[in-house]
DNA sequence: CATGAATGAGCCTTCATTCAT
DNA sequence: AATGAATGAAGGCTCATTCAT
């Protein structure tokens, strides 16, 4: 039911029993099965490196299978993307109603936000590059956005803050969600800088979004 | 002689006179095409999209010189990275050492930066693609990385200011990066934020760095 | 119970209706939905162009359905040959018993004919192509001219005229094959031909043989 | 030189000589062998049966080359229609400029035409198929049709006779085809026809459009 | 009898790269 | 140094057919 909840890890030669691969299911669980399979691949070998057949094969099912339930890859990778910003969307919300000190709470976003990007760095790298070369994933990819640029405001609300403005509030998301990348990417080492301090930087900010 | 400097937007359906395609010419000329020539291609239709015997045509050469000049087409996207790291290099340089108030310095830079990433947004969503899935283009990005945050502290220096932690000045330049990303590939517009406010927002930040 | 007497125009989005689709019904109304169906698309789209899933869906019916009626494409292909040629026959029988001077009589058959090709003209292009390919259209083919050779002798006895040869007969029926094919194409048209001049000509050569 | 001039019924396993394949050669021989191979394979198989890998590698060329040279398979069929048009049309121009009585002619065209129709029947086969499904296919076919009914008042003007009405051409063309058609494919023999008694038939009509 | 999910061989096409000229 | 014909692995996608329910 949890779409992406698991990393399909275990998918590398892995005999399948019947449970795992009942072959004429329910077509929910073949397209979700497909969507994990194809969550995996693009996230190890990128957009371009992956395979169509290969999908549906990972997902344990035929070539043909893959097309009775997406048109094409792209629109396989709007599911995935899909499913991937619904399940951090939940991460995140669920953060935000576990309660604590607004420190705390801004801790868990931080370092929530860091596992998703480092769980997927490899498919936000094609989402990059899609973005650019795709309409289709761009006005997916924009909506999200809209949408994340306009939970700030009542954020702020629900924490008792003056207002600030859309600008500051856009760009704290492009810092944000290119410094978690390039955390995900283990790109702090390879600059010789300090995880800790960098991830403390990043807490400070979201702390002044709900303090 | 200044390569990138002017893109190659006139290969269209353009009759090349002798001066523009000596056929046996120095061995950089001839190169330096090819890049030209990439460099519109990948910025155009991204890395994935070129089509290396495209490159050799549009350069106005054919195939073969194409891999008489490089390994692959990896290898020409490095190039094309380079030359274009250089020039903006450049063209940051020359803006510092241009002159004016600290404000104006930071206010051309912003600007500077922005027309870069507008140029060529195709180009960097293609490598920030690349910087993941490939070794040798991720090798090229991060070392370009710490030259640019080696030259922040260089930079407080020669302003008489104190110096900062490596840590804030790599998330700024994320935050820059990811920033003039946005903007050059119109996506303010898409979220309804204002131009002016963003710009401003990041001179300011920029100022931070040099007063 | 007529088979082909009604083209199945009237399956596009139009919400089928119980009486429509009775999902078990008696096995020869199957078989007579999907005969009619598949002669809609072959006809329209030619035998290569149908997707044998499809010809179930138009009908009403799952794919598996299709397979439990035909064992294959080609042997529904035979069927809506059969059906074609039969209700062909029995318009040709219906204009012979209408009555009528002999004249009168060949213009309905010449009228019949091209009515007849005109609807069916992109079945009959498969057709053409599938006796080339198929020994089994061929030889359904085959035995389809054989009986209308068979038939102008009677004709001739019938109207009391002498004997003919067969091979007069046969070179009549390959000439009005063609040109009602011709016809059914709006191949006179293209070749810049009077409609009604044609029609008078075949009308004579029908007349030839039966007065 | 001469395209379709000779089957090429020699490409089965046999290995190929230096002399047979250059590898690097000009560009129009290439084409001309892929026409070569395409037109046996059309003419074998039809259209549809015919892989493009095959007809590639047939010609004795890998797959790529092909595409380097034809479009798509579409293509490649004109081609060789055209290839194929103009080889008859050479030839009937031969007979007609072979001199001779007008019944030698006669009877020497009708030879020659039953040949190509024999040689090509697969071809024709798929050619009136494509000429229902594909527009372009249909441009082609009917200006061939155009040209050769422009042929017969040139033909009468030149044996001297009075002119005939376009209509009754074209139902010449119609019967002629057809029946070449008929014999290429061995009909006659299938409808117990002999053989002789309709080749006379034709020559008959022929003869009757030049004397 | 009917369903429709699943199969998988196979086709068309692309494109990075090689190599004879 | 340059040419450009040729290569061929590989990938996206279709569709006739099967089979568990």
């Amino acid at each position: 039911m949890e779409i992406l909840s698991i990393l399909p890890m275990n998918t590398h030669r892995g005999k399948k029993t019947e449970a795992d691969r009942p072959r004429r299911g329910a077509p929910a669980q073949t397209r979700e099965r497909l969507v994990n399979a194809a969550a995996a691949l693009f996230n190890r070998v990128g957009f371009h490196g992956t395979d169509s057949n290969r999908i549906a094969k990972e997902a344990g099912y035929s070539t043909g299978t893959f097309y009775k339930h997406f048109h094409d890859k792209r629109e396989i990778f709007l599911a995935v993307y899909d499913a991937w910003v619904t399940s951090e969307w939940d991460a995140i919300a669920a953060e935000l109603s576990a309660g604590g000190t607004p420190r705390e709470i801004a801790r868990r976003l931080v370092e929530r936000s860091i596992e998703f990007h480092t769980k997927w760095r490899g498919l936000r790298a094609s989402l990059m590059e899609l973005v650019f070369t795709d309409a289709e994933v761009r006005r997916s990819y924009r909506k999200q956005r809209r949408r994340q640029l306009d939970l700030i405001p009542q954020l702020r609300q629900r924490f008792g803050l003056p207002p600030g403005t859309r600008e500051e509030d856009a760009i704290h998301l492009f810092t944000a969600e290119r410094t978690y990348d390039a955390i995900g990417q283990k790109e702090l080492e390879a600059l010789g800088l300090d995880h800790h301090t960098v991830v403390e930087a990043m807490v400070q900010r979201v702390l002044a979004m709900i303090a």
